[in-house]
DNA sequence: CGTACGTTTGATCTTTCTCAATAATGGTGG
DNA sequence: CCACCATTATTGAGAAAGATCAAACGTACG
């Protein structure tokens, strides 16, 4: 369940299990719940089971921003184990599984053993590396470059949790909420498909988003998978 | 000198002893030199005792996106102790001085001194959430929303740090490289701080900013000290 | 005192947004 | 199973924010 953590940092038989055993209430949520508000008070931590989910914000003005997308396998809520109050909102995309884990006994685990305690640094620190591509990706990167290089991140992170294969992958978002990811409209991001489709970069079924020249695809987005920090055996089948 | 630590965590005098035990090594750097560069292998942590530093990275077409603006006191490279290869370059800004804490060491207190270890996820925590505000500001804002924003954030976090008075302070950096912040280009911003100070919302002799309606510069910038989380010890003045 | 860097200003051009309308698509109840 | 509704996707035309290009002006510093 908390295979993410596992992904990158090897523990030992012994934290597996102290994990394993942690006390987990599992919860199914719909497509545009919220797991948390901006301003709650959370009292637990969160690990994404199944499904899809977004962090996001709106501004003052009303807009919305995507900061991230939690894929199956992501625990959620670090954040929240540590801050008082969130700073931003979760919802869910697609039905999802959420596995909530109490604060007070994950919190003591975390103190009782250094290794899991260095493995959320590990998980924390490659979030953290993620959302600095992101500000790259909106502040200097024009559409075409940005929505090219989403799906590029996209296509990895789910091919290394075998979500996706080398052809393609399922899209968990409508074009709008891939514009408040990449900090255009919706409208542009229609355009922009339909001109990486018609290049024969992608193409698309629904959102089904299948890979027809992965390698320039690459070029226009500006990708490269070095900010995921990988470790070797993330990588399944390394197609990209 | 990890105080940066200290002001968000309370440690025991034991840890706090700890980590002034850390073996450490003091350089002086100039501006415009790298403390570490994307993609290279740290082999230190260091901490940036005084000056200025930011961490950019630059796109496949040659722009800059800088994604953090460091200030004094700041851990800087706990990313580089435990992730293998840097996904982004440290630039400093002004005259810095910086100490370098071995890798090794650092790793055994983390593993011995729980405290310590939850005191660097709680401030890797609050990067991810500045981070995360600086996606919205370049995804989400106009111009004048983008500077003001950035400008109430440098105040704020400067005063935590008793860097910066009620009334203003002095901006480590150029118009260009606040463009490479925001989003923007330089000669934009140049226009934009104009029109802020003719506005009356700041004033500027050179690079020192003054600011004349803070109330009125937070609302253009959409700007609330939520997600700079701090604790309220950090706050010496509550000017802001 | 000259040079390099940073700031300021103007004119023009592009990308992307806005507004608006139409077409698909999927889900729902009868 | 089918008709209807709500959401999502697509397309067009015009508007606007911000970029680009180019030049002049300051200011610090050797």
């Amino acid at each position: 369940m908390l295979r993410d953590l596992l992904s990158h940092s090897a523990l030992s038989e012994d934290d597996r299990q102290a994990v394993r055993d942690l006390p987990t209430r599992l919860r199914k949520l719909d497509p545009g719940s919220y797991l948390i508000r901006e301003g709650d008070v959370p009292t637990h931590c969160s690990v994404l089971v199944s499904g899809f989910a977004i962090r996001l914000k709106v501004t003052g003005e009303g807009s919305r921003q995507i900061m991230a997308v939690c894929i199956p396998g992501d625990a959620i809520d670090f954040q929240n184990l540590f801050l008082g109050i969130s700073d931003h909102a979760i919802q869910i995309l697609t039905r999802s599984v959420i596995a909530d884990i109490p604060r007070e006994p994950l919190q003591e685990l975390l103190f009782k053993r250094p290794a899991i305690s260095a493995a959320v640094i590990h998980s924390t620190l490659i979030e953290a590396s993620i959302l600095r591509e992101w500000v790259v990706n909106v502040g200097r990167r024009d559409a075409r470059a940005r929505v090219a290089h989403i799906l590029c991140e996209f296509a990895v992170r789910l091919e290394a949790r075998e979500l996706a294969t080398g052809e393609g992958f399922e899209l968990p978002m409508t074009q709008e909420q891939l514009a408040d990811a990449t900090g255009l409209t919706s409208v542009h991001v229609n355009r922009v498909l339909k001109s990486l489709e018609t290049e024969g970069l992608i193409s698309r079924r629904r959102r089904y988003i299948q890979f027809t020249d992965w390698r320039a695809l690459q070029n226009i987005g500006d990708f490269s998978r070095r900010y995921l920090h990988m470790a070797d055996h993330d990588v399944i089948t390394q197609t990209y």
